[in-house]
DNA sequence: TCGAAGGTTCGAATATCTTCGAACCAGTGC
DNA sequence: GCACTGGTTCGAAGATATTCGAACCTTCGA
């Protein structure tokens, strides 16, 4: 059962959620992002250089976070956003490879 | 470019689009089929046993010929679907292994 | 030749996704 | 205390996806 801030547990990430997350090419951008940083980088939201809202942006992260993709760290006012490298390579191996193949310019805006 | 009847080389083969083809249970229930056959199984679209008229049939075949998923050939009247389990593997090693692993029952209808 | 079977395409209905502004809720710092 | 900053949530708009029936095109077999 995902905790209280939506994050599941590393079983229970389902393979068609993570793909559904990974279909978006914003969301594909931010994985990529904190693929190509060191393993347990936090990044913050805004470092992403997405041209989006601010209620868009939150909207992405949902779905990453209810994915299992990444965890939300709360650091007082602000959210950190982290890999969850580890539990994905284990339950999907070499699926973060692939996205990190991915060349930038067909990750299209 | 792709050929005359969709099939993109396999070079031309989209991360992006293999994902979105991939984030649909209908589409990933195909794959994961035609990968539990042997390597160069060629079936017939009706095959699947999916719940779905042939208009709709039709629709998921193209979108996973367009991905460059599978291959589409003319027998005659009709047309058998074949993996194209090197050119996927090749150009994204490992993805294949995820969509097999996925128990039958997470694939929702 | 003619009909049946397998597929595609078209158009339209429905559902889902993406996007945004506005309202709202923390924490931060003055 | 009060404004500000960063995020979320709530509609609602717009764009995409999924689905279907109907019309059509081939090919096969009677």
């Amino acid at each position: 059962m995902p905790d209280e801030q939506g994050h599941p547990e590393r079983d229970e990430i389902e393979l068609g959620k993570v793909l559904m997350a990974l279909a978006d090419p914003t969301r594909r951008r931010v994985v990529k992002a904190l693929l190509e940083d060191v393993e347990f980088a936090e990044r913050h939201c805004t470092s992403f250089g997405l041209q989006l809202s601010k209620a868009t942006r939150s909207h992405h992260f949902r779905i990453l976070r209810e994915a299992g993709l990444i965890r939300q760290v709360d650091r007082g006012n602000s959210r950190m956003a982290q890999l969850r490298r580890q539990d994905i390579e284990q339950r999907f191996p070499g699926l973060l490879g692939l996205i990190l193949q991915e060349a930038d310019k067909d990750i299209a805006p």
